[in-house]
DNA sequence: AAATGTATAAATGTATACATTTTGGAGGAT
DNA sequence: ATCCTCCAAAATGTATACATTTATACATTT
């Protein structure tokens, strides 16, 4: 089991909630969990801490990030600054496949509206709406903000389900592209983001 | 010799031009020049990699960053949406000893033009442009994305010092935060930013 | 009871040794 | 010359052992 591996099923756990905000990595758990000694996991815990999950101290354990308000709140608005502007871009360059990847993206994500897979069905549909703009390095940057929500989301248990009403915004969000609205698109996803800020900040504690 | 100082000691190689863009770094020569095992320098590797100062891929070498013309354009891009940002919403937040933190940055930088230190000076009075925000991690990523661009400008010896031209710009963007116009203040700012990524795209190969 | 100090246990950091993978060049075929 | 193929050398990945630092429980003091 190599340090991606590692990583990756962590990664999982703590998106999915089951290590939660502020809770303690150990390597040595870690080291026995997967048969490793630690030194493989040392490096899963610096790929972790790479990506914004856990916060590294040196002769400290390693820490799921645990934000407080006011910086989950600047973290929406980075979002809004970075997926307002991708999208834009996006729209300026939509073609003709790119629409169809996004409509195929939607009905996925409605399926799996209702169940504990609705958070990856609401970023490959955002991501399906991005990925036009090409930008791979702004796309990144908000897999990793978005990231750092989910985290949050999960552990304080907001959400079990994707929203009707998010699932309104999505299909508002496709009828703007498909016209190539930009501005409309834009307001459309601002509000969204900003709707999911208050749901996650309402949530927690503080 | 901890990982954390290795790592800085090799950013200040890295930012200074000393490592250039797609050079490699050996686990074993740098173990051999600190004078410590390699288990210490994967860890400041990894540390590195995750300041975006070079990439690594399992069972290969490091590698200084090495940005194509399309990313470097990127790079830009994100600069100008977040250091304008930045830059708003620190003036809408200023108070009266910021004025004074970003005067003495600005003397401070002017000193440095001349000097190879220039681009040390220019960040310390960019960041106390941005600092009265309050947005700390906004300005990190801002600093990451500074950082690769000032890589490249180093290791194409792009700017041996700051120009007239962009110590101007700095004069005009204090003048304009201390009137508190914060469009036309964004709009030198934006401007700046586009200069210098003409300049260093000038200078790349490709 | 709360706070402070202390000893012991537990966790992290690093060196060494060895396994695995990549690399770069010698040699031959086209 | 240029492009392969293959192999030895070199580089990276990992386990183990040990050093160093931190954390926890308990005793002591206020």
């Amino acid at each position: 089991m190599s340090a991606e591996k590692i990583a990756a099923t962590l990664e999982a756990d703590i998106v999915s909630g089951i290590f939660r905000p502020g809770e303690d990595l150990k390597q040595g758990e870690i080291a026995a969990r997967f048969s490793v000694s630690r030194i493989p996991v040392r490096d899963a815990l610096q790929l972790m801490a790479a990506r914004g999950l856990i916060d590294l101290e040196r002769n400290r354990r390693a820490r799921v990030i645990n934000l407080a308000p006011a910086e989950i709140d600047e973290v929406y608005h980075l979002r809004g600054l970075l997926e307002t502007d991708c999208l834009r871009q996006a729209i300026r360059r939509l073609e003709a496949d790119d629409l169809v990847k996004i409509e195929a993206a939607l009905a996925h994500s409605s399926i799996d509206a209702a169940t504990e897979l609705w958070a990856d069905g609401d970023w490959a549909f955002h991501k399906s709406l991005y990925a036009p703009a090409r930008r791979p390095r702004e796309l990144s940057m908000i897999e990793d903000l978005r990231r750092t929500c989910r985290i949050h989301i999960a552990g304080y248990g907001v959400l079990p389900t994707l929203t009707d009403r998010w699932l309104k915004d999505h299909e508002d969000l496709v009828a703007a592209i498909r016209s190539r609205a930009e501005d409309r698109a834009a307001d459309i996803l601002a509000r969204h983001i900003a709707d999911a800020r208050e749901t996650l900040l309402a949530a927690m504690p503080g």
